[in-house]
DNA sequence: CCAAAGAAAGTGAAGGGTCATTCATGTTAT
DNA sequence: ATAACATGAATGACCCTTCACTTTCTTTGG
């Protein structure tokens, strides 16, 4: 008989995850104690471990949400919206520097480097499919350049800062067009 | 009046450097501790301070030599020399891996930025040189999109395992020839 | 040429600190 | 009353760095 509500565990859980992202992105996730991520979020040192069994249960949580979102379409205006996007986040929530602590760790593990890849593959498909059909060369090749193109862009926002996204856009532009 | 050589510290110095990023490329930077570093070169526990001062002085020095090698020409045949080059480091050394930690170090310290960054630089002022005069495109903005694909494909190889350059060789081409 | 002094280099045990996790105790809702 | 939930001090492990001591090499005075 539990003294609270599903909902009230969830509420409790994202107040967690939002903390813990907060904090993974100023200091990475080694730089993050439990006692970093309890304070942020304002709770109590055992309580935590309530919700989740381990430091590394909240890391992974915080990767799993970490999709962006995706071009509406491939004109290039779009494209420019789309990486204004990234740009906005970077500049505001630091996003690129989490993104760039999260390769990181999934390049050290198989189970983040799973979910990560499952991600890429997510935004890979969603983006063929806005690829016209008589585009002359193949749309999964085009997605996966496209795809590298942006994860370059993000990580380049991540260590030089700030970045004119125009060359940026003008370079899917000529992938999308062969 | 000094017991060894300049050559005699130098080569210690590699020893140290070798086995530190053998170590950061399984582990990471926070996952390896000093001991394992010390084992890894095969030396005693206090003796490595005698080389360097910190283990933050041995990651600056990891990352000073992360640079690649650059293609040598913009033809399709480069290109894909050139990223096959990146693929076979990543397969054989998991280079790929270590430049994620870089990254994501980077994205946290500035000193370890500036680094990165100006290896960046370096980087794009080499591919702007090699760009025809008569590209119809910016040689810079180019050049920027390029280093962004290859930074895109390291990262991916690092996260999804080896992957076929052939996708993004031709999206390189594609940048180039406007 | 030899030996002993003296300095550089090496060694590993220990200090001082941090951290993830646990658990006995307190609190609160049913 | 009782069981869920919260609390934070305690625990045990790990880790970077230091340092007193040993070893090794160079120098130098006899």
């Amino acid at each position: 008989m539990p003294k609270v509500g599903q909902s009230y565990l969830d509420a409790r859980r994202k107040q967690i995850v939002d903390a813990a992202r907060t904090r993974f992105t100023s200091d990475g996730f080694a730089g993050t104690s439990m006692a970093d991520i309890v304070t942020e979020a304002g709770l109590s040192t055992g309580s935590i471990y309530r919700y989740f069994a381990s430091k590394n249960e909240i890391v992974v949580a915080v990767c799993e949400q970490g999709t962006e979102a995706f071009p509406t379409a491939l004109t290039l205006e779009a494209v420019t919206d789309f990486l204004e996007h990234v740009r906005a986040l970077a500049r505001d929530k630091g996003h690129a520097r989490l993104v760039a602590q999260i390769y990181a760790e999934a390049a050290l593990s198989p189970a983040l480097a799973a979910i990560v890849a499952q991600q890429l593959t997510e935004m890979r498909r969603a983006l063929a499919g806005l690829i016209p059909v008589d585009s002359p060369s193949d749309a999964g090749q085009i997605a996966e350049a496209f795809v590298s193109i942006c994860i370059g862009y993000s990580q380049q926002l991540a260590v030089r800062g700030d970045l004119d996204p125009a060359p940026f856009a003008k370079a899917l532009m000529a992938i999308i067009q062969g």
